[in-house]
DNA sequence: TATTGTTATACTCTATAACTATA
DNA sequence: TATAGTTATAGAGTATAACAATA
């Protein structure tokens, strides 16, 4: 097999993750990435829209549908007046820490079917695939 | 960074080429993962929904709108009545060949930023890791 | 002028529940 | 009865284009 239909079998594996993750916490996936890209802080519209890979427009539908369920909520930005910022909720983080240790928890689990050794092989060489893309990081 | 984390964005790197490469060739992301699990013959509903991790009804309108676009067909299934099959159409096929070659290609691209060695050993360790997770395969 | 974010619109994706037809 | 697939419905996700407010 090929390392490209290696690499999307696994991005299927991790959505699939996702998707069960997601719903037994009642949420989305997509409103899961958006809490979990959330955890380390208030992000604005426009670099959220960068790291989901997402138009404005549709962050914007994206964030008010997960306001109304009360996980995250706007905030002005004291820096300029146009931008706001979105942060999580308590409810929000509660969700957002949840959501994300199962999922990380199941990956890990799978992660340590191989030995200690090809692991962080692994982790290595995914971290250089993702420098090579020059992918944007979560936290910057 | 937890190898969770480096299999998540991973699948954000992955799953953006997916979109990028989609727009590219005039599809959705869903339908050019529709065509792509095409590529290797005809599958049938109950199987794609299987593999696609989508309810029966859900793939029924994806289908319906990929055929409506005419890059599937339905055909029936000659050993049960109450089955049909989903093969690509001529265009399908074109499409869903070059849609797997440009993402293919890119994926191909960055693992070359890892040296030989690493490369194949990464191809095996993600290999372990769908199969402990005993995940679907592709071609049965 | 450029940037930040929203609104309006149309289409796509998805799940739930109820259904038909066949096994 | 169980399985394969569809229909009806409602909500969520997404892009395009046009817009308002601020930089």
């Amino acid at each position: 097999m090929k390392i490209a239909d290696a690499l999307v079998r696994l991005t299927h594996l991790v959505q699939h993750e996702f998707a069960d993750g997601s719903r037994r916490n009642g949420i989305t996936p997509q409103q899961a990435q958006l809490l979990c890209l959330l955890i380390d802080g208030r992000v604005r519209m426009t670099q959220l829209s960068r790291l989901l890979h997402l138009e404005k427009s549709s962050l914007t539908g994206l964030v008010d549908r997960t306001a109304q369920r009360g996980l995250v909520e706007r905030v002005a930005d004291s820096s300029d007046r146009r931008a706001c910022q979105i942060r999580l909720t308590r409810q929000g983080r509660q969700v957002a820490n949840k959501v994300h240790d199962e999922i990380a928890g199941r990956l890990e689990q799978l992660a340590r079917s191989l030995p200690l050794s090809e692991r962080s092989q692994l982790g290595a060489s995914v971290g250089q695939l993702l420098d090579a893309a020059a992918f944007p990081k979560t936290v910057e």
